[in-house]
DNA sequence: ACAAGAAATGAATAATGATTCACTACTTAC
DNA sequence: GTAAGTAGTGAATCATTATTCATTTCTTGT
């Protein structure tokens, strides 16, 4: 015998996969998952376009780790911040500000999992994530029933709302033609967050603050 | 001199054109725009594929007509449900409920309209009769302002919030890898429809009822 | 240094459908 | 009936990229 898969093979190949996500990521972030080109990806890289299919059974399942990993990220953020102290009501205007403002602050990355059109796959694991959300906001609404300060109603219902009308609100902004062209002001930005958050907490709670 | 165009040439030549879009309205209808082929569409329709290239300049242009004439269609629909008698807060309540009942009664054109994942050109059409929608809701809005049976509100924002939590809740229910298996039951739309209005009336208004 | 295997390469291939265009079949005016 | 011109045809072409795989390069244990 002769060649055995050794730790530092085991370390070199995990770092050229992590390489590959990372630029993989990059591309996204830049352009959207469309024009994420697997030539592109794997020259950014440093690797042959071979190589790629090495760590990965095919682009969508490429594109399916990116997917997920980017968005778990943010629904861990949304998590974190309906983990605070506070009642219900305050937790979740929170969660919803983080959403909102994470998603101005990179705008083409947001646009590419909230809106870009995508292959029926990544569309299937988009669906996932909507639904993610709206699971977390659905504990804090009903959390907030129980606690009295968001009056009794279909708490998944209403959170499939919440995620409509966040999405809804920043698909403008965020769509490639405008924002490529035009900046949103950061005085903007904190406007549109105020005053998706007013119709969203007006909404569940029939108050605007 | 020979050949001029004639009446009875035109009206063919209308005949055929008409005979090509309904063909097309009833495979998107049937399957949404990606599995609509222009093949398949000549096939139904008794043309050659080439025919259809004399009717429309490409198979994107095409799908843009019958993007256009099925949305506004919808939102024409919307418009009337807007212009009846009644509060504005009234008025609005029927609107929503329009929206929502239609798309549940045609699951898979709604989609396209919808959700569907499309082209870009396609795409930049949603997002234009997405604006459509919310123009209307958004005048509504206004309307109450004035009326006073609906309190003062970006009613611009409010609108966008309207299209999203609507559109939102159907998504899941309309999404052909359920709704191909899953046949939604009258009832169960009834109360989906009844909770999207709950919570989109009390988001304007403040109140449920 | 060598043999046995594994990883990397990237040019060639494959697959998918939209689109073209040289040709045929019609229509019209005379 | 015929010439002039238009509409219709559909097999062949084209364009686009993801994916493959024969070959080369690198690793390892002896």
């Amino acid at each position: 015998m002769a060649y055995r898969e050794t730790e530092k093979m085991r370390q070199r190949k995990a770092q050229a996969r992590q390489r590959i996500i990372d630029c993989t990521y990059e591309c996204v972030a830049n352009g959207g998952f469309r024009s994420a080109r697997i030539t592109r990806i794997a020259g950014l890289a440093g690797v042959a376009t071979g190589t790629i299919y090495r760590h990965f059974e095919s682009r969508e399942d490429l594109f399916a780790e990116i997917f997920r990993t980017a968005t778990q990220r943010e629904v861990d953020k949304v998590a974190e911040a309906l983990d605070t102290d506070g009642n219900a009501a305050v937790r979740l205007e929170a969660a919803l500000r983080q959403f909102a403002e994470r998603a101005l602050r990179g705008p083409m990355m947001a646009w590419a999992l909230i809106a870009e059109p995508v292959d029926p796959k990544l569309e299937e694991e988009r669906l996932v994530y909507r639904r993610a959300y709206a699971q977390l906001f659905e504990k804090a609404i009903r959390d907030g029933i129980d606690e009295g300060c968001i009056p009794d109603q279909d708490a998944r219902q209403s959170s499939t709302c919440l995620v409509g009308a966040i999405a809804e609100s920043l698909v403008g902004p965020l769509s490639p033609t405008l924002a490529g062209q035009i900046t949103i002001a950061d005085i903007d930005k904190n406007k549109l967050v105020d005053s998706i958050i007013g119709f969203c907490m007006q909404g569940l709670t029939g108050t605007r603050r």
